[in-house]
DNA sequence: CTCAAGTAGTGATTTTTTTCCCGATTAAAG
DNA sequence: CTTTAATCGGGAAAAAAATCACTACTTGAG
């Protein structure tokens, strides 16, 4: 059902924070409804644009009570297809891939990292998570036989394109890519380039302000 | 020279990228001079973008040639702050901090971090990248004794918290935390979480669609 | 020296995002 | 049943961001 249309990214992120925030509501404090002046006090937001996000992504509260923090949940979870079930390889099994990949949570958002590929002779048949890391050569029969849709990049910089480049051969649908560089991909293919030097840039500067 | 106003969120992550794209440029291609048209194709945006971008903190470029790309690139420097100095401290010896001391262009932007703190005592005393991990219990003195302005958090979810108010006592300037969840600090505290669950929501959105 | 072409600079315009505001609705109290 | 207070919904206004369109400048060619 999650067609209608495309969320921003903005909208998205604020999603995922509303998200986060019932989900801490609902599990650790048993309430059940929230106010849009709640949600916008945790999520240092206006009230305004809280329902707006809401009603964009079609919740209904009522009136003198709020939402159901449930129902933003499911809502929420539904909108941005944490239901659904991807498969994802994680290519470089090094320091970053070891810790992405023991991060408690990619289910919970419909993503399953079937297998661990390193181009590393020393590294393949290593255990990690329950996963034997498995040789480069082998990337392309993985993909095709699991049918993996996402592709996280954890490999250095210098080989993030490249890897990348491959991927998008074996008609990858995604991209995480962790190297520091962004990595270009054509049109029909999603890359979200998670690159510490954005963050390290914000810190530097409001710390020199 | 890098006060002036604040600059907006958005133009510093596109700065930030100019950044990368001049001194890939620079070093790589012995290039000297770059169009807007150039650095807007690369980080796909529109040509008078980065023009306004580039004139937003001063940069000039001359008709007929472009912008010089040592030029950009310090002004960017000079303007985020990346040629001052500053000392951090990482709490939470794990995987996931591991790989981040591990990362290498830490120094570039002026972060150097000083000193690693666990609370786990099977982690104290061992080296992780040329330093001695310390006991929790010497924080403060090791944030007051080195005069530490930043403190890393990639501790679990469940004391990410905690830590910050502790960090946030010793008067730290600013927090960058890894854990899962939304640090919440006061407003002369600069924080910046970085939230893998907004990539995870973001890829399987696109997934979805 | 003049002309042509490429490029920066910038004011105007459009689009998007955020905020403000108020009427409508609901639940609870009297 | 009526009143009251809290809260949503959505239109309007404001603010911010992005894009467009044009001018002016600079270089190199003829």
């Amino acid at each position: 059902m999650n067609e209608s249309k495309r969320l921003k990214r903005s909208l998205l992120e604020r999603l995922v924070r509303y998200c986060h925030f019932m989900q801490d509501k609902v599990l650790d404090e048993e309430i059940t409804t929230v106010s849009s002046a709640q949600v916008a006090a945790y999520a240092e937001l206006d009230e305004s644009q809280v329902r707006k996000d809401l009603a964009a992504i079609g919740v209904r509260g009522t009136p003198r009570v709020g939402y159901r923090a449930a129902d933003v949940v499911s809502t929420i979870r539904d909108r941005l297809g944490f239901d659904e079930s991807y498969k994802a390889v994680l290519v470089g099994a090094g320091r970053l891939g070891g810790a992405i990949i023991s991060y408690p949570g990619f289910a919970k958002y419909g993503l399953h990292i079937v297998a661990i590929v390193d181009s590393d002779p020393r590294k393949t048949g290593s255990m990690i998570s329950g996963l034997v890391v498995q040789p480069m050569h082998r990337l392309g029969q993985i993909v095709r036989r699991e049918q993996i849709e996402l592709g996280i990049l954890t490999v250095p910089r210098a080989s993030a394109q490249v890897t990348a480049d491959r991927l998008i051969d074996l008609e990858i649908k995604a991209l995480w890519n962790f190297a520091p560089i962004w990595i270009s991909v054509p049109d029909d293919v999603h890359v979200r380039n998670e690159h510490l030097s954005v963050g390290l840039a914000d810190l530097a500067y409001h710390l020199s302000g």
